[in-house]
DNA sequence: TTCATGGTTCGACCGTAGTCGAAGCATTGT
DNA sequence: ACAATGCTTCGACTACGGTCGAACCATGAA
């Protein structure tokens, strides 16, 4: 009566809504403090520092030492899928948490998941790499074509730096606002460090929100939008 | 600070291992009485009836009452693709709950997931369809070939009443064990259905496992294999 | 050394949610 | 009409887990 992996340990973890607001500002990609993080859920350092010694030790969060301060970060593109998975159920089942306003608007067009670009805009761009063919999708695993790889090294990325990492260059990721899937893995996080650095779009602080230049979102449509 | 949607809401559902259980067991496809989840659950009716409110409020289940029965089942395939995908990554952290034995082997080989043919010889026969060019794969949406419509109805499926129903005909699936995507929706259901029907394979009660006799292997290797 | 800051551990409190017994409806069968 | 079965509701009990205050450890700065 017992069969497959024990669900219920991991949907528990993500459960309690304190947790659950430290994974989502997580979502953002950027590493955070404990301190940060238990400001984000509104609770003391106490609790957070008990929540999140939790959420290591179910395998959720990957941390880091720097001084005395402790880095927590999701633990990698699975667990970031899964919690966009959940987001997209949420977000169909109707029960937003929070009323739809501008800030919302914003992240629907662009925003950051987990590093990467998400939203309508990371769609436009993931539809655009599929129909110039710089990308080739097998079953489940995408890989770079060789035209691919020439156009991003054109962008100003180092693929031999990406390759030589043990994460997963290119990955499919859930869109909960589209439903549809955008580009993750390395290279997704790299193409939009890159257009950080070209000066194409900023992140806004304390939110997911990606906002573009007119100038970068020029630059944007010239090179995704045909 | 509260972006995007009420994850917590949802995963707290998942988090009980009571309620837990009864997803796992609906995970096989078969609409199950609440006598029955409960049993599977191992708990009473009574508690097993608030549970299933809750589920059912929670937008996870979907119900059908049928004379002094309540027929429960997974809402839909999203619901299902989440499932799994939490299956995935408690699975790959290390924590299956229970030890491997022969039941897990047959598991892995052919399982059925929320009614179709998923483990190995589903990703066999998924590749298949890919590799024949029976499925186009778009983004995030799989439509059915010219090719692909005419080898489903050659192989006794009814496409048009699968047409004229509402729920999604192809769309992937990932798969826990095996980590890549099979067939699901309506089609995959239907697929699974008629293999049963030939008599290629049986459902092992009590399970999720589905057992090929060899004949059937035989016609599915032909069918599928090359 | 001493102080300040970031984080953990301990202990105690409290609330919520899971649990079941018992009683209550509803539907089917005889 | 009566009984039997399937499920729900009510109420009471219990336990687990989230919460914070206070004290404690560790690192870095003065």
């Amino acid at each position: 009566m017992k069969d497959g992996p024990d669900i219920a340990r991991i949907a528990a973890l993500i459960g309690d809504p304190a947790r659950a607001n430290m994974l989502t500002a997580l979502m953002s990609g950027k590493a955070l403090t404990a301190t940060e993080l238990s400001q984000e859920a509104g609770i003391t350092l106490q609790t957070a520092s008990s929540h999140l010694a939790k959420l290591d030790a179910g395998g959720l969060l990957s941390l880091r030492k720097q001084g005395r301060h402790k880095y927590f970060s999701i633990a990698n593109d699975q667990v970031a899928h899964l919690l966009e998975t959940l987001m997209g159920l949420a977000a169909g089942s109707g029960h937003l948490r929070t009323r739809t306003g501008p800030r919302d608007e914003e992240m629907r067009k662009a925003r950051v998941c987990y590093n990467h670009l998400a939203g309508h805009m990371g769609i436009v761009m993931y539809e655009s790499f599929l129909r110039k063919g710089f990308l080739h999708v097998a079953t489940d695993d995408l890989t770079l074509t060789n035209t691919g790889a020439s156009f991003v090294d054109g962008f100003g990325i180092d693929l031999k730096e990406l390759k030589a990492k043990k994460s997963p260059l290119c990955r499919e990721c859930l869109d909960w606002s589209e439903r549809r899937s955008h580009l993750a893995g390395s290279l997704g996080r790299s193409l939009l460090a890159r257009m950080e650095n070209l000066g194409w779009a900023k992140r806004v602080p304390g939110s997911r929100v990606v906002r573009f230049t007119k100038a970068g979102q020029a630059e944007f449509d010239a090179t995704f939008q045909r």
